[in-house]
Parts: structure tokens; C-alpha cells; sequence
DNA sequence: CGCCGGTTTGACGCTCTTCAACGGTTGTGG
DNA sequence: CCACAACCGTTGAAGAGCGTCAAACCGGCG
């Protein structure tokens, strides 16, 4: 399956990772060539499946490169909390490299397409690049960084902040990929998974968009967010992009 | 200052660290002896003080070896969400390491000891030891695993839940470093912390350990949890430690 | 045309917060 | 040795915010 892989294909599937991790610090060619060879297989899913299932040994991690994922728990009752929105760049599953079992699920929201790299190639990374594993290893705490603002969100915002922080959030990781420009993006979720992804019901996720829309702050319509006033959506989100780590440093 | 450390000194302070992963994986002698001279100084701070504030860049990484600390952000408005709460063996800010600044505000809870190992080290192994520089990795991870489980729990379970699986989850982490035993475990928090921890407020919290107290499940007082019931505490918490990740692993 | 998935709206109720007061314990200074 | 402050825990009453339930609506598609 490699062979069938062209360099073109590896290329657009590192776009993303490279345009994230190179807003972070500097890459270099040979690293770029590492990971272009680390790419064992592409994939493509329709929107609603699983990719990963919660429970499961994995012997690849999965890099997203087109559509938007989730990282999600099921409880008992059915009810469902969305841990992080994946979007172009994201591991989905690059913890499963050292965890081995995975403790939640990975579902695509869209169609999604991802390249698999097999642990093995990631642990011949980790015996023979100490930067580019500080790299990867980077980019889970990046996660760990992400899942920290979102425990102050849902521990202490209000409904319309938390779900005002998620869209300022959305914006900022997907301008970095080149996915968002100044005052729309397009998010072609249901008002369900913003629910998921916020702890709140769909029902109250459907007012306080009507509020925003209304207090002419932003608008979430036809899987597109159009911000309206900027300044006033990142004061409401008490939005402070500090946490997403954006300064170029050597790592 | 590291001429003042005793082999003692640092064996005491590696003592958690090392139940808490070799409950992960197999760490060699040499491994050990690397962390062992990692350790530049050894420190002690009373309750309340803080370790790492928000915003700065550290040089150095900070191992808890005795004592209760806590991850945490304040709004502008005064509120705290309890991020993680540390115990005897955690590393606070080991992803200062790569994040550079540090995203949160970390603060002895008691007072607490702990040991500093200079990023300078750590970048020494992460160049050296790959096994080593994966457990470290690797423990970083866990990290990420409890913050996920608490989004599920702050996200979608009920007040008594959530401070349920609290008091489940430090019980299998204290036990894991020989600081719980079977039917109680020191906890010297206020419940102000298990408000802060859980996104409720110190008031509910009250009414809900009244609760716990009344059902006969367990008792907070004193600075003690005292276990009534395992069994029913786990059910009433939903409490499944699979994403503690507590299988010994290869990594 | 009629179904289907998603959105929108209203009425109602529950969980948790807020505010406020009181009590118990510990430490401190006169 | 007692008075007093400070801190934490406890309790009550009232209310806000969000959830629940249910129905209507809307656009797309077979």
C-alpha cells in the first residue's frame, strides 16, 4: 500500500501538521522527509463513523488532513461530551503511541480524510530524532493545553461564553492552517455537537446562538460561522489565545 | 546546591515517581540513576503559596514528592477551576519542558516538598535515553487522560457524581504510591477545593459530602475520606479507572 | 408530495447558585 | 484564662440558568 502512495499525496497530507507545528517552531527538511516516509497508508471515511473506538490497541496513530473529527466519551445514560474538535493538522491519536489503549472515541463529524503512521515508525523517530519527538510530543500537550481551557469552560463560563470560546478557538487553530480568513470560516457541524462539545443540550446551544446572532455578534448558519464584531465575540468568549501556544520557539 | 542533595534526599524524592511508573512500564537501574543526578535542588513551601504562576517561562520542571498541589485559572472575576489535583510522585509542570509558558497557575494545597530537575536535563535525556524520554512522555499523557475524564465529569455528571469520582480517582492514584489503603486516605483539602476541583461551588459541595455522609457511602472530614461502601461509590461515581491507564505496558 | 434530519420556539421544572446567617474550632493577645 | 478574631463548615430561603418535553417549522430529497 506505501507504493501506492505518491509524494504528492504525502504531501497534502502533512500541509496542515507542518503549516501547525511550523507556527510553533522550525522544522527542518529532513524532519519534513521523515514524517513524508512515516506515512504507511491514506484513508477516507463518511461523515458519522468511528474511527477509533474507546478500549482498543492501536499500532498506528491517525494524522487528520481534510474535514473536522471528534474526540468523544459516551456515559451509560447516552448522554455525549466532545473532549476536542480535530480540524487539517491534528493527531487524533498520537497518544496512542505511549498509552497503548485508547480511553475515548474518534469519530468523523464530516467526511474526513487522515494518513495512518505506524508506531513503529514513531517509535523509530523516538530512538533516532530527539527534535522531532520533542515535536510530537509537543503536539500532545498542545491537546493537554486545549483540554485545560476547555475544563474552565465548562467548569465556570456561562452557556453563550463557552460556546463563544469554542468559536473563537475554532477560528484561531483554523486560520493557522490556512481554513479561516478575517470574518468567516466555514464549520460544517450540527448545533448537536456544539452541545456535545460544550456540555450544554442542543436545545439551549439554539438560544444563545439566536442571541449572538441577534446581539449582531456572530452568525452560525449552513455549517459557516460569520463574526460579525471580532472584538466584542472575544470579550463576551473571554477569549485569550495565550493557551493555544502560538509563538515560534525552538522546542 | 546539588553537592547538598544526599542519595537519600533524591530517592525520597523519586520514591512516587517511580510507583507511579513502574506501575506503567519497566524502568531500568540506569534509568533510575539518570533521574536520580536529573535533580538540581530540593524545595519546601507552606500551604497556600504559589509554585509556577501563569504566563511564565520556566527553566526547570518540578517533581512533587510529599504533599497536595493543584493546577488551577482564575477568571477576571475571581472564580477558580481547579485544573488537576497533585499528589506525592506527579510531575506539576513537566510540559513546561516543551510549552515553554506555562498556561496555568500551580499551588501548594498543603505544604508540600518537591524536586526541581532543570530543562537543560530533561533535554539531555530527551537527546540520550528515547526509552526514558517515552515514560516521561508518556506521563505527560496521563495527564491528559485525567483532564479528559474531567471534562466528561464536569461536562455531563451531577454534583454528587462528579465529587464522587473525584474521591474514586485520588483514591487509586494515592494507593498507587502507597498513601491510601484500603477504607480511608488523608485528603487535608477544604471543601472549597473539592468545589474548585469539580466546577461547583463550596455550598453545594457541603450539601452533596452531606449526602455521601447520610447514604453511608463515605465521609470527608478532617482532612480524611473515610471509604463506607467501594462498591457503591464506584456505581454512584460511574467511576471506571480504565483511562488511569494503570496496565503495565512496554512503551 | 411527503418524509426526514435538523432547527426553532414555548412552557415548565429541577439543579445548582447566591446571599445571608450561624456555629464550631483554633490560634492569639490581653 | 478568657475574649476575640479568623477561618471553615453548615444550614435555610430565594432565584437564575439550563434541562426536559413537546410541538411546529424548514429545506432538501426521494
Amino acid at each position: 500500500m506505501t507504493a501506492e502512495l505518491s509524494d504528492r499525496d504525502r504531501d497534502e497530507a502533512l500541509r496542515g501538521l507542518l503549516l501547525k507545528l511550523g507556527a510553533r517552531d522550525r522544522i527542518g527538511e529532513e524532519e519534513k522527509e521523515i514524517l513524508r516516509r512515516s506515512i504507511s497508508d491514506v484513508r477516507e471515511l463518511p461523515a458519522g463513523q468511528v474511527i477509533v473506538r474507546a478500549g482498543t490497541t492501536l499500532s498506528e496513530s491517525t494524522l487528520l488532513f481534510e474535514g473536522f473529527v471528534c474526540r468523544y466519551k459516551d456515559m451509560a445514560d447516552g448522554q455525549r461530551q466532545i473532549l476536542e474538535i480535530h480540524i487539517s493538522g491534528d493527531f487524533l491519536d498520537l497518544h496512542g503511541f505511549l498509552l497503548k489503549r485508547i480511553d475515548h472515541n474518534v469519530a468523523a463529524m464530516t467526511s474526513a480524510r487522515f494518513a495512518l503512521i505506524p508506531h513503529d515508525a514513531l517509535r523509530r523517530i523516538s530512538e533516532n530524532y530527539p527534535h522531532l519527538t520533542r515535536i510530537l510530543w509537543f503536539s500532545t500537550l498542545l491537546d493537554a493545553a486545549i483540554h485545560r481551557e476547555k475544563i474552565l469552560s465548562i467548569g465556570r463560563r456561562s452557556a453563550v461564553t463557552r460556546i463563544a470560546h469554542l468559536l473563537c478557538e475554532l477560528r484561531v487553530r483554523l486560520k493557522l492552517v490556512g481554513l479561516a480568513d478575517e470574518g468567516r470560516y466555514a464549520l460544517p457541524l450540527k448545533q448537536a455537537d456544539l452541545a456535545g462539545a460544550t456540555g450544554l443540550t442542543s436545545v439551549h446551544v439554539n438560544r444563545m446562538l439566536r442571541r449572538l446572532r441577534n446581539e449582531e455578534i456572530l452568525t452560525f448558519r449552513g455549517g459557516e460561522v460569520v463574526i460579525h464584531d471580532w472584538e466584542r465575540l472575544q470579550k463576551l468568549a473571554e477569549f485569550n489565545p495565550a493557551y493555544l501556544h502560538l509563538e515560534r520557539r525552538p522546542r
